[in-house]
DNA sequence: CTGTCATTAGTGTATATACACTATTTAAAT
DNA sequence: ATTTAAATAGTGTATATACACTAATGACAG
């Protein structure tokens, strides 16, 4: 049959129905953010960095609640392009990393379109229903330490 | 202050709450899996390939709703562990893919751990919660083609 | 038959994630 | 002042994911 709706019924797996919405959301976003050359996961960093700067690498870690060593990696690919940078001493233990002159200007351009996807998942969902959804998520989260 | 309790508010992004959600409800379904030897996302591709089987990689990565390319790495380790094993005969296009004895015993245990990880769930958020979150995910997952 | 086209599988590369481990620097204790 | 402990950063490895691309097989038109 030419007219068959994809079958994309729920699993009976909460854990697989998790980690379909992330990568379905993920998605969105990531195409959202495409005209701005960022992936949200990187977006997010950028983002995170421009409210706490100049911040470490742990402290960045701890904020963003994923491994520091995760960072490392995630971290190069942006200060490769020139949209972060340390402004450390040579020889100092902890790094602090802010947003270059060009990094902001992304972050910005990036926060508009963010701020749509937001917006749109709003109207698709339900104001109300995205309050639950977040409440829901929320403890979820809890269940790890 | 020692007794603070971990600030985990939910962020503003709603992508980033379900991120994190997704990962940290993975992150408790391995450690009640991992006496199996397991992760939950092995897990479930030995239980997708067990109501399908016989099954090519390609029907597989559609009930899946996975990337093909993605099921061809995720299936070696599987493979050299010996818990599936491919009864296509040589020189054919399609592989036809089905647990082996060993992987079905395996699979058979990891679903009696699924099975506690899921009442769990539903106890700690609420059958009708849990219900609720279903229906939401699967609305998000509609947003992807 | 033969050539075209769809199907199926796999590789190369990039991103994202975390654990186990090492190395270095700073702070604290004695 | 020296030793010890805590903090900070980084590497090696494994898993998970998808896109662009290549290769081989099978089906069908003529």
């Amino acid at each position: 049959m030419e007219f068959t709706t994809r079958n994309k019924k729920p699993s009976v797996c909460n854990c697989l129905n998790l980690r379909r919405a992330s990568q379905a959301i993920t998605h969105v976003y990531d195409e959202l953010l495409k005209p701005c050359g960022l992936r949200v996961n990187q977006f997010s960093l950028l983002a995170h960095i421009k409210s706490l700067e100049p911040v470490s690498v742990s402290d960045l870690a701890l904020a963003m609640r994923l491994d520091r060593t995760t960072l490392v990696r995630n971290l190069r690919s942006l200060e490769e392009q020139g949209f972060i940078e340390d402004i450390a001493a040579t020889g100092t233990r902890s790094r602090q990393l802010k947003l270059t002159e060009r990094g902001l200007k992304l972050t910005l351009e990036a926060e508009a379109v963010w701020s749509e996807a937001q917006n749109s998942l709003v109207n698709y969902l339900g104001k109300e229903e995205v309050a639950a959804l977040t409440e829901l998520l929320s403890k979820i989260e809890a269940l790890v330490p």
